[in-house]
DNA sequence: TGCAATACGAAATATTAATTCCATCCGTCA
DNA sequence: TGACGGATGGAATTAATATTTCGTATTGCA
């Protein structure tokens, strides 16, 4: 008998996990149920879950004994209360932070629709990458003696951050930007056995897609993130990610676009890792 | 009395919306509790919530009964229900990227996780922004003649997309990044009638640091966006925004950053705008 | 194998909560 | 002003739910 009283699911979880063991056959039944199914937990009574559990109520009311409470209510709350401090929904909670942003109350309103663009950037690509593609284009970058990494305008921060991940992760790239005007040159240093990522959304930067086209026409290999199958840059793309970013105020949020370099980034390095 | 159920808390409360105006005074006083504690509801006993609202049990009974339900017990379940359904949308979301992630199944693993901090991040600091250090800022740099943007490293493609923003926006700026090793220079040009934007999280760049002191010391108001009250940004600030960015396999999210640095840049567009 | 301790199931009981009922209040209309 | 009808408060009633108890089964240990 622990008389600790959990106070909070999470530390109420983690009692029932530590001692998941050594706990009796049908008071670890309940503590699985509980975890897996704590909605029901919530919202129900002694009698409907214990029959859920397929247990009887006095065992349910010996399990939260076991846990310190003094009976089934005092343990509920405990599930009650975890849902009380979630937030609202996603959905509500963006509907919520578009409403503000439109009823342009102050700059809050501002700040909430940047980071509904955001949230929603986010929640659309989960969904729209796979894994096969991923796969292909880290192979790719990952036999690459450089990497060169092209980007202009709005995508410059992605590239820049991509640039510092990939430092860091010491895999070598080059960022071509340099204002000195020698970009044309620093590509023609790029061979086969190295790759490209491009970065571009509408309206294309065409210093963007002109050096990714004569990257690609010297056989270097092209990864490129972009917004449609329209883009130019999908023409000369070996493989291609699209990500549709929201904007607000007219700027797009780089989220998404950040979310994937990033994971190119380390997979990339992870991917270096386990084939030596 | 009104028979159409409503079986969910939408049309529940478009229900009460609709009537609110023709429904006696006690269950009136009920209908604005409830749509205003939705929660409360959900969890508490027809007493205590009687007793919250300020009637009597009995009212809440004639409440329920004029919506069509046939008694507490079924209001009841469509304000739980509505608990239900939201959670099993961000927060579990959330959790599933974060398991994808941790069991690390492949790369879509790694891009899980960097979603799942960009998703986090976002949604700690929608709650830890408020109006006030926004308008703060939001006057101060809308004053400026000039604005002085410092950031290295990792805040440096935060600090690129603003630079972007404000040209964009026709706010004069200043990036205070050159590889030519001018930058004290640069920052010797500022006065107090400009101002300067810092971005540095820990462990803070000693360049972003040094400048920042610099440039605060010659009388130019400060806005910092940093990680804590200890860091030493904070101390030169005239107004300054903590923002806690998640992290994964080593590298931040600038998401939450990004959205609150566009939010800034598009703020004092508006307020230039406004006040002429 | 036998004993003791613990776990378990089922039903009885105590508690708590929902609902109903009735007296009263208040506004409305004749 | 007085009578009617809906609205309200409060207590009584009924339903439900949690908890306790006790007999039995199971497990662990000597």
């Amino acid at each position: 008998m622990d008389d600790r009283l959990p106070r909070d699911f999470e530390t109420l979880r983690s009692a029932i996990l530590e001692r998941r063991q050594n706990l009796p056959k049908r008071i670890a039944q309940i503590a699985a149920y509980a975890l897996d199914n704590p909605d029901d937990v919530a919202f129900g009574t002694a009698a409907s879950i214990a029959t859920s559990a397929g247990v009887q109520p006095s065992t349910l009311i010996r399990f939260a004994q076991q846990f310190g409470f003094d009976g089934f209510t005092s343990l509920q709350s405990v599930f009650r209360e975890r849902l009380r401090e979630r937030n609202s929904s996603y959905e509500e909670r963006l509907n919520a932070l578009r409403a503000e942003a439109d009823s342009g109350t102050g700059h809050r309103g501002i700040f909430e629709g940047f980071v509904a663009a955001a949230t929603t950037s986010l929640n659309d690509i989960a969904r729209a990458v796979d894994e096969e593609h991923l796969d292909r284009a880290v192979k790719l970058l990952a036999k690459a003696e450089t990497i060169y990494i092209l980007a202009r305008r709005r995508s410059y921060p992605v590239a820049s951050y991509l640039a510092y991940a990939l430092s860091k992760l010491e895999i070598r790239c080059q960022l071509v930007e340099s204002a000195s005007g020698l970009n044309a040159e620093m590509i023609g240093f790029a061979k086969p056995g190295d790759a490209a990522l491009a970065i571009s959304f509408s309206p294309y930067a065409p210093a963007t897609i002109e050096e990714a086209r004569a990257i690609s026409e010297r056989g270097v290999p092209l990864v490129a993130i972009t917004d449609s199958s329209f883009s130019p840059l999908a023409q000369f793309a070996t493989v291609w990610f699209e990500v549709a970013e929201a904007d607000f105020a007219g700027f797009r949020s780089l989220s998404a676009t950040i979310a994937l370099a990033m994971a190119l980034a380390v997979s990339v390095a992870e991917h270096r890792r386990v084939s030596g």
